[in-house]
DNA sequence: ACATAAGTATTACACATGTAATCGAAAAGT
DNA sequence: ACTTTTCGATTACATGTGTAATACTTATGT
């Protein structure tokens, strides 16, 4: 089952709320995430809402209010992305890739040592 | 000036046509699309116009005729939807992109000594 | 019990995108 | 010169997305 429903941009800073820490409320929710954006709380909503209809969310009732879990894993959702990002980019050399990767990243040296690590095992 | 437009997944595809070869018409990338896709000539010129009002592409007349070519480079884009990419699952856990990266199958031996030698560098 | 507040559900609306069809103009055949 | 074909330009339309506002429902305080 588990299909990978596709997550927007905006969607995706709410599923990254509730991959760090979950079941939470909508509440919860918009204070995780009125430090990071400027959304209105019921854009948060809206947002919540529609990952429930695509089942990327979950919740339980309790009370009047609903407590929200994620329905896919982040792991498994970060592959789906990936994987569409390159076929999108397909052919593209991949240099400047990972040349990005590295910049916006800013590794730390235990990540480049584990990276090179994973490099070294295929 | 030449700032980054949002190129669609399926405006990426007329654009990878257009960094293979140009200028060339109309005509010629929706003969260089027939093999890799089902689409209507009618929708890929679409997706011209649509690249062109973004300014991703350009164009000389001959005659009649249009000749279209970029307007962006493919490594810019690339950079620009690798950042969009990055900044999407920023706070993932990076193994799991490195991972599908590997999985897709799009690093040679070559190309792993390469990345291992950019990571060394960083 | 009833009003109020606090949640959730429904509706809104503009712009993007996928996927074309139709309109109009100009080149080319007859 | 007129008709037909061939391009490009304009228009279409459903669905997705960003960004909310409004309506409805139900705890909760009084």
């Amino acid at each position: 089952m588990s299909n990978k429903p596709k997550i927007s941009e905006a969607e995706w800073e709410v599923m990254k709320v509730l991959w760090n820490r979950s079941p939470v409320t909508a509440n919860e929710v918009i204070s995780a995430l009125s430090g990071k954006t400027a959304w209105n709380p019921r854009t948060i909503r809206t947002l919540i809402n529609r990952l429930v209809a695509k089942k990327a969310l979950g919740f339980e009732k309790t009370g009047r209010q609903y407590h929200y879990y994620p329905l896919v894993s982040e792991e498994a959702s970060v592959q789906t992305e990936t994987k569409s990002f390159l076929e999108r980019v397909h052919g593209g050399t991949l240099k400047p890739i990972l040349a990005a990767f590295l910049e916006e990243q800013k590794l730390t040296p235990d990540e480049i040592a584990e990276l090179k690590e994973i490099l070294d095992k295929s």
